[in-house]
DNA sequence: AAAGGTTGTTACCCTCTGGTAACCCTATGA
DNA sequence: TCATAGGGTTACCAGAGGGTAACAACCTTT
């Protein structure tokens, strides 16, 4: 038994504990047993932080992927012309890639949950990272083509880092 | 109920079901009772055929790894030269992916089973069709480059069919 | 038509696991 | 010191699903 933790420390432990469980283990050989266990704690502490597992590893995509887009919108933010942001985006991506690897593993790994909302969640954050980044990219091509072009990016940057 | 089958006929037909169902379903969602109401037979027979959910999986597996294996290396054998030879390969290769659709997302879908038995299936597989297809490979490269080559067109074929 | 092997079904068991109700413990403030 | 609130635990429920024992229907052979 760990020590007592107010509210949002513990909700913040068990997010940080059960992205390495889930990516380890893969969604369904991990039991909410486990992941209380790992976390040092009884199962109905999780269910006063979260009203499901699905909703607990929704969150952990979520904040997943916040961290990979800040992490790599921020690389190119800090960029000045459009080879430094190419260059300095996918460094971002693959040391995103390399430190926080759990992370990966749940959003791109073969052992990800691929039921239906897991896969749209999924799909909302590759769209929100390529939109986020695609304002970024010189600027002189269409927007439309901006999109598609970061949409392609972000899908080349997966499939590379396999 | 359907007609009574002699069990070689009762095991084709549940293989031929159950890759269908596991293709659509993935391996978690799908149950033995719904694979035995797929096939118009009760969950026993499926036990007097397959050890247990894992064995009849592998079974699958196998199954569509040799369509596989022996429809890539079939066209390739009946090409003359090194051209015609890869041509006919990713020829074979797409057709059997449009083909036998099911037996493709089941070897590597996303909701394919990842446990590990599973995966180092997979990975033999695939090793193997590389092996068949490598001694066909243009003879005048070294074996061991031969292989890896072969590996990375298979590996190709499926990220490009995706 | 009786026997014996083969095919199939009914009716279970048992474990795992997501989820919950009821209770306990500890710190804090009046 | 007593009340209160919030963090945590024990003990449980209920459903799902893998797997099996026992039995029933059927066909073939003699």
């Amino acid at each position: 038994m760990s020590m007592r933790l107010p509210a949002p420390a513990r909700r913040e432990q068990i997010l940080d504990v059960s992205v390495q469980v889930f990516a380890r283990n893969g969604f369904h050989s991990t039991s909410m047993n486990d992941v209380a266990d790992a976390a040092g704690v009884t199962k109905p502490v999780l269910y006063q932080h979260f009203d499901s597992k699905q909703d607990l590893y929704l969150a952990l995509l979520e904040e997943a992927g916040n961290r990979l887009r800040t992490a790599v919108s921020k690389a190119v933010a800090s960029a000045a012309n459009g080879k430094e942001q190419t260059e300095m985006g996918f460094r971002s991506y693959f040391r995103w890639v390399a430190e926080d690897h759990d992370a990966f593993l749940l959003l791109f790994g073969s052992r990800a949950n691929r039921d239906e909302e897991s896969t749209t969640t999924i799909r909302r954050i590759t769209a929100e990272t390529a939109k986020a980044i695609a304002p970024l990219i010189a600027a002189d091509i269409e927007p439309e083509h901006q999109r598609t072009l970061a949409q392609g990016l972000v899908g080349l940057a997966e499939g590379v880092s396999r």
